[in-house]
RNA sequence: GGUCUCGUGGCCGAGUGGCUAGGCAGAGGUCUGCAAAACCUCGUACAGCGGUUCGAAUCCGCUCGAGACCUCCA
């Protein structure tokens, strides 16, 4: 099947051709390890690793690269910007490189609860000062750069003359250069839209490096045209990231490669979307982000419930992921019915019994679902597609509707595999320890007990079981011959 | 101010020139000792105003509203 995916370079869905099939290089802009994981940071870990699984479905061999920033980022434009991850270590009377750890392992940690596979390589900036540096010379080389004062910038006017700058996120340069913003510490660079590749640290900036200029750190978006190319190659397949990095960070992304090496390194530029609050965007900077930890336990004054990480990450897949998505606790409490729906049919399936013949064709349910997800990762359709079948499910587990062992098989496999493989979701009631397990056990005892009282139509017993099952937390339903719980 | 995006039924959210999106919530029904679940049926939505068209929520224009980027941000 043939897979389209939107290019943000130039507007449009395009079909994906590899460079050199079967290998697909993939690279996305991970996190600035300075603060806690929110709900923001799960969306692009989740669409790309929707997009890492199928493209593996697809019989694509992948390395999906995603860095971890350490190094930190100016706080603003100005010299006297403090980086970021030195700021908070002085905050905490920490060493920088123990933020990083610490945030790090929350950022594993929180991708790990949401089923996001970790990338092929995860590449830090701090490793990689060096292939930073020998970027910088080259750029400096080709006439692209100047020196000022210790710190290099990239010099935007005279690539624009060459090339074009602006046109990953449709920016004119020349408004850009006429509107003329004023900033402190803009002396050094020429223009103000020039940006910087290496800055001389300031005595007070703890996070430095020696370089042939100064001693001082690489520019904000050096790190991942460094990173991409070297373990992707140039040109790759496909970069990835939020659309907020679209302007500036992509674009210098792009204009760092020409002006290095002469050629784009991205084939395919992808964007996701924002998750917004109250129809405003989630950020750190907004002082309205809610994090993942917060989510997953209901400790944030807008969380009316603890919210599962199935159900964060079901809730992100059920949007496309070029729209926003807006939080609020109803949407995520829709999300976690209609994913424990989705699960229980999952469950149902192990019921169903086959027939002489199918009055169901199970191709239309592997036909829509993949089409629609390769269809630039449309997992809403999907989604509504896997709801379809869970109808058709719940009527073959009652008989209305027949099924063939082999197409039952068929179903089964399609329908674990879409949820499970591609979509990355996971039944959090099966999955689990041996104490689930037990626990598992231990609620079909007593159900079976309950059976009983009920063929003995003791119905104060058999009530008595269930009222109290059900003040645990525990769902009973009866079924036409037995029962079925949730948890 | 510049560039761009969006505005879908109670909520979330797809789609798109003519054919049911889907989920959640709600109403009625079937089933059931009861309950729950499941299944069946139900809402006749596409910001407003014009225009193009045999036909537009879908294309064009204008108006209103919301948001993103232009400074670190996923």
């Amino acid at each position: 099947m043939k897979l389209s995916i939107y290019n943000t370079l130039t507007r449009r869905k395009e079909e994906f051709k590899a460079i050199t099939p079967p290998n697909v290089g993939l690279y996305v802009c991970g996190p600035t390890v300075y603060g806690d994981p929110h709900l923001g940071h799960a969306r692009p870990a989740i669409t790309f690793d929707l997009l890492f699984r199928l493209l593996k479905h697809l019989d694509y061999k992948v390395r999906y690269v995603r860095n971890i920033t350490d190094v930190g980022h100016l706080e603003n434009d100005a010299d006297e910007g403090e980086d970021k991850i030195a700021k908070k270590a002085r905050l905490d009377q920490l060493e920088p490189m123990e933020i990083v750890q610490h945030y790090t392992i929350r950022y594993h940690d929180a991708m790990n609860m949401l089923n996001v596979l970790p990338p092929s390589i995860e590449p830090r900036a701090s490793g990689h000062i060096i292939e930073q540096i020998e970027l910088v010379k080259r750029i400096l080389d080709n006439g692209f750069a100047y020196e000022s004062n210790g710190s290099i910038y990239f010099d935007v006017e005279t690539y624009h003359n060459k090339h074009s700058y602006g046109k990953l996120s449709g920016r004119v340069i020349e408004d850009m250069m006429s509107s003329n913003r004023v900033l402190d510490g803009q002396d050094e660079k020429r223009n103000g839209i020039d940006f910087a590749l290496w800055k001389k640290a300031a005595p007070e900036h703890i996070m430095r490096w020696p370089s042939p200029w100064s001693v001082g750190f690489p520019g904000w978006h050096l790190e991942c045209s460094a990173m991409s190319t070297k373990y992707l190659g140039e040109p790759f397949d496909i970069h990835g990231g939020g659309m907020d990095l679209l302007f500036p960070h992509h674009e210098c992304e792009i204009a760092q490669s020409v002006a290095a090496n002469g050629k784009e390194a991205v084939r395919y530029w992808m964007h996701n979307n924002m998750i917004t609050i109250n129809g405003q965007k989630m950020g750190k900077s907004l002082g309205n982000f809610i994090t993942l930890e917060e989510l997953f336990t209901g400790k944030h004054k807008l969380l009316d419930q603890a919210y599962s990480p199935m159900t964060i990450r079901f809730f992100i897949l059920q949007a496309h992921y070029r729209s926003t998505l807006d939080f609020s606790n109803e949407a995520l409490q829709a999300a976690e019915k209609g994913l424990g729906r989705l699960m229980a049919a999952s469950r149902m399936l192990s019921k169903v019994k086959p027939s002489k013949s199918s009055s169901v064709n199970v191709d239309e349910l592997r036909d829509k679902a993949f089409a629609a997800l390769c269809d630039d990762l449309n997992s809403p359709i999907a989604i509504a597609t896997l709801f379809d079948w869970v109808r058709i499910i719940n009527s073959l587990a009652e008989g209305k509707e027949q099924i063939t062992q082999p197409d039952l098989d068929e179903l089964t496999s399609l329908f674990n595999s879409l949820m499970f493989d591609i979509l990355g979701l996971t039944d959090e009631q099966t999955a689990g320890s041996k104490h689930a397990e037990l626990t598992g056990k231990l609620i079909e005892l007593l159900l079976e007990m309950r059976m009983q009282a009920k063929a003995n139509k003791d119905y104060a017993k058999s009530d008595q079981i269930r009222d109290q099952l059900t003040e645990l937390g525990v769902t009973v339903r009866d079924r036409k011959d037995g029962f079925d719980w949730e948890i």
